[in-house]
DNA sequence: CTGGTAATCTGTAACGTTTCAATATACTTG
DNA sequence: CAAGTATATTGAAACGTTACAGATTACCAG
């Protein structure tokens, strides 16, 4: 008494439907299980078996049902990408999020997005996601150098990668642009061109990169005693205006910088507006050398030096890093930092 | 013989894992089903009941398993933003995102972001998604009159909305901007400003806001008995660099247009950089008036006058139109066209 | 009282998958 | 040839949820 039968041949009726495994054992004559083991490639079933099953499921266009392996397994098959909805000007988001897709499109991974308000507590998405199990892995931006998430994730065994590089003694996978070295490369480049006081406009102090950026700037800075002149209360995180107010404030000033370090194209724009209010020229009384990752700066003005970040990259390292993560590999291998290119100006 | 006591007693210990239904059961002393519909506001269940069982899930922080839903009822919550990955220069895929997640955030959707390659079938994407049913709901972009994606979703009764309309006798959802109001508006101003002969700069031609900025354009042209210089072989879609050159190339040009209409703000950086390289001056031998999704444009050249369009809003708007379509709203209440503002001069 | 009906509540099955323990078959080996 | 063993295959159970068809109780009309 087959009890399976009635349903087999029930199975056999319903054409449009999707087909399961049911699907599959019915047309190949075969247990359910042996179906699910041969599609897998498990050792213990005959290599003949494998191939026909095989063969059937990719005619048919067999795709397994998401959630009936999620429900069983608890794999998801998803990453999340955790994001603040605060936009940064001229954000690098969308290259993120495609570098991401690019490593995920030949995988069976989807990506999903998950916002949070920078106002709000950022753990709170990261602990939903581990705590319902609704991602296999997480990629995390705006890195702090004691970074809550990191901790949570790393104590719950949860698989991440993260956009930035912390200091916290805990290992875990990252993906960095080496900022350090770009801060000091563009002061080097300032230094070449004369330039002896110089400001930094940096990310807001409680991320990781904004240390990074300090260090590099100082080091070249002590290098080439030349001095700094602190950039009044703006960071790469305020709006258009603040900046550019920022910025005609701290020009009209006796002893104003005459080269400035950006580490943002988007903010660049708005450092610029605010040197030409102050009725200053590029090129002239100013210099600047910055950090973006639009290819738009160059044609904003052309007497910009530029350092490119390939987001996109970055992106796609840290997708590459969360899976492998997921799949178990070591985490001293999953750890990159990108190099900046050299510095460049627009050739007219 | 109730087999389940032994599995309820085992619930009970298993303290840190997720609560379930049976964990409900179990702490309430009801039946699985009861709960279930407890926690849906079922008729059939007495208020007290109902009100008790709220009140336990609440406390324990209850969260319906995904998988166990979408298995047995197929419903995903999730809404699936199909895009093209090649990156549209200073695109608006960050906003149109930010803006999504804002109206997904209180409910129970979660957004996943499906990418497709410009030179693949933009179709393959939606089909897939149909075929596995691994959304609820499907938002796209770059609508075209004649769709192939929106008639497949149409043909097969799945829930969508696009940016941007479509002319093909099918009603759907859809949220677009006015582009027609946008471009005549554009002409008008430039009209004002004494310019004769105008040149479009416009979206690919296979897309549907092209019609309308064209329309909107020729239309005002003829009102102001304008002329118009065609814009060599280039669109918004084109790099930097093709735009550029294009653009010196008809600049270099006798009978050069004295006025230009830019359907994008990244577009219009290329575009002004090869107005200068041909050695033109803006706002002298000719004026622009460009659309915007961000900020950027009036500190490029405060002479450029913008028209801004708010793609977060209008990712806000598709989120809600397929949301609205999928619980079977009509679609005739889900199509939206948000007007553009007036056009605006950076005031120095 | 009897029989009916509304109001509440409940167990079972099913969604599609994988894991476990078991079975059937063929092949060695002493 | 008995007994063990490797090989290939299998059904049942479980993941968490909801739909279905019953069950139980209380109440009311006749």
């Amino acid at each position: 008494m087959r009890k399976d039968n009635r349903q087999d041949e029930a199975d056999e009726t319903r054409h449009s439907e999707r087909p399961t495994l049911k699907t599959l054992a019915f047309m190949t004559g075969l247990g359910v299980t042996t179906v699910s083991r041969a599609l897998k490639d498990a050792p213990e079933i005959g290599a003949e078996t494998r191939k026909r099953v095989q063969m059937v499921a990719r005619q048919i266009g067999y795709r397994p049902n998401r959630a009936g392996v999620r429900l069983r397994t608890g794999k998801t098959n998803v990453i999340s990408l955790v994001l603040d909805t605060e936009e940064q000007i001229g954000g690098f988001v969308s290259d993120m999020i495609y570098g991401i897709s690019e490593a995920l499109a030949p995988t069976p991974y989807h990506l999903i997005v998950t916002p949070y308000s920078r106002n709000n507590d950022p753990l709170e998405p990261v602990r939903y996601i581990v705590e319902t199990g609704s991602a296999d892995g997480i990629i995390i931006s705006r890195t702090e150098p004691d970074d809550k998430r990191v901790r949570y994730m790393s104590e719950h065994g949860f698989p991440f990668a993260t956009h930035g590089r912390t200091r916290m003694g805990i290992e875990h996978p990252y993906h960095d642009f080496d900022n350090r070295a770009f801060a000091a490369e563009a002061v080097r480049t300032l230094a070449g061109l004369g330039r002896r006081r110089l400001a930094l406009l940096p990310p807001p102090p409680n991320l990781s990169y904004y240390h990074h950026m300090r260090e590099g700037f100082a080091e070249a800075l002590a290098e080439h005693g030349l001095s700094e002149i602190p950039f009044p209360a703006a960071t790469l995180d305020n709006s258009i205006d603040t900046i550019r107010a920022s910025t005609v404030d701290m020009m009209r000033r006796r002893g104003c910088p005459d080269g400035i370090v950006s580490g943002a194209g988007g903010a660049t724009f708005a450092l610029v507006a605010g040197i030409e209010d102050a009725g200053l020229q590029l090129g002239r009384e100013v210099d600047i050398v910055s950090k973006q990752s639009s290819r738009l700066l160059h044609l904003f003005r052309p007497q910009i030096y530029v350092v490119n970040e390939d987001v996109r990259l970055a992106g796609s390292e840290l997708a590459h890093a969360v899976m492998a993560r997921i799949a178990g590999a070591p985490v001293a291998s999953l750890q990159t930092v990108s190099r900046p290119g050299t510095v460049e100006r627009a050739h007219r």
